[in-house]
DNA sequence: TGTACATCAGTGAACGCGCGTTCACTGATGTAC
DNA sequence: TGTACATCAGTGAACGCGCGTTCACTGATGTAC
């Protein structure tokens, strides 16, 4: 925290320094409360150890800060499964079974982060039309999409690879992406629930709803 | 609504009956809302045409409203998954099938009050041991878990027909359980994305984490 | 049958709280001359 | 080099709002005698 005295501002031409300091302390209040409507614009303030009014020089609204936690989630995750099935498998079923442990495990290790990712997509969304093409979807959504297009690959690369009977990649892989999206929720909305291993789980799921072969 | 001087206040003995108008008005608040969140005990008491301390006759605060609606949407969901079960399959595998269409059809048919469900299982759940026995768990937790009760019944009653290859219809179940909850929230969450259709995906589910053979 | 009274269902006003947002401001820092 | 001043980062007090909850109350209804 700061100086009774109050914080000591940052130096002329560095007031931006601020408005990562005011993500921080949504992503903390966020992780902590596990729940988004805990970032309140006075919580956050109150984590940042700055007055309220403070807030409006670099976010328009209480929203615009929770968008601004969102626009980071989703480029961790994105980021992390791109990590993840990139290139240093040569198998497309251990880099797609690579990819659904990757996607579970962030969603485990950062619960309130990987939920909010999903509150938020009913407002503003767009429509989107099949096929997918990502060049359709506007910028902002594009990161939001990207994850689940690697599944989509992965899973065709497998039947490009006779190592997947599916018909319908698309199809299949939307279904084993809700699938793994259920399995997260419900673990973490029912932790006194006697659950089977999640490592088990995933490659269950994977095997027979991507119905691998061999 | 009432006249304009203010509601008919019921005949002595009959205080109970605004018990039901309160929890009808707080029904229809979150069905319309779609946010548990709306349930407000002020809400509720302007749906119901009462001043918001008459609540306080009934239920101990504002979480009780809540914790009534719950359990009524609870029972709603345990009824119908009995009855689609019920005696009218011969087949367990039709049954299996009805029932899992049945669980989807009233998560989206009534979409807040299937959510409603989850959300508050993180508070004052008892801790749950395999194998499960409805018996050792609380009453009031019993028609929450007999829903689930009756899948696990249904997959095994497939394993024992020599219709499904399962060799844990416990875990088999869950998963196929947290499976078809992810479909449903995804396509509330997300009514944007170009889903494919809710019958087929849910048969497939059946089919394959079920181990479904013939 | 009439009347006094206890009971019961429900009300209106008020409380303190945290919220989002606004406004006029402060005071350090850099810049023009 | 010195000084007046504009700019910028951030503040403190205040607003109206809806919330949960409390309290003393009202007035119709049924009951005892």
């Amino acid at each position: 925290m700061n100086t009774s005295g109050g914080r000591t501002r940052n130096r002329r031409g560095e007031g931006g320094l601020l408005r990562d300091e005011i993500v921080a302390a949504a992503e903390r209040i966020l992780e902590r409360e596990g729940d988004e409507a805990a970032i309140t614009l006075r919580s956050v303030a109150r984590e940042a150890g700055i007055a309220a009014p403070s807030i409006y020089a670099h976010f328009a609204d209480r929203d615009a800060i929770v968008e601004a936690v969102l626009d980071i989630a989703f480029e961790r995750l994105r980021q992390l499964i791109v990590d993840t099935t990139g290139d240093s498998h040569t198998d497309p079923v251990e880099a797609l079974l690579a990819g659904c442990h990757a996607y579970v495990d962030f969603a485990m290790r950062e619960p309130a982060r990987y939920r909010v990712l999903f509150n938020r997509l009913r407002e503003g969304r767009p429509e989107l039309k099949l096929p997918l093409r990502l060049e359709d979807v506007p910028p902002r959504w594009r990161s939001r999409l990207q994850a689940f297009e690697v599944l989509v690959e992965g899973l065709s690369a497998c039947v490009a690879a006779g190592r997947s009977a599916s018909t319908d990649p698309f199809a299949d892989a939307t279904c084993l992406w809700t699938s793994m999206h259920g399995a997260v929720m419900m673990r973490q909305f029912v932790p006194g629930f006697p659950w089977p291993p999640f490592d088990e789980t995933v490659d269950a799921l994977v095997l027979r709803i991507g119905r691998i072969t061999g």
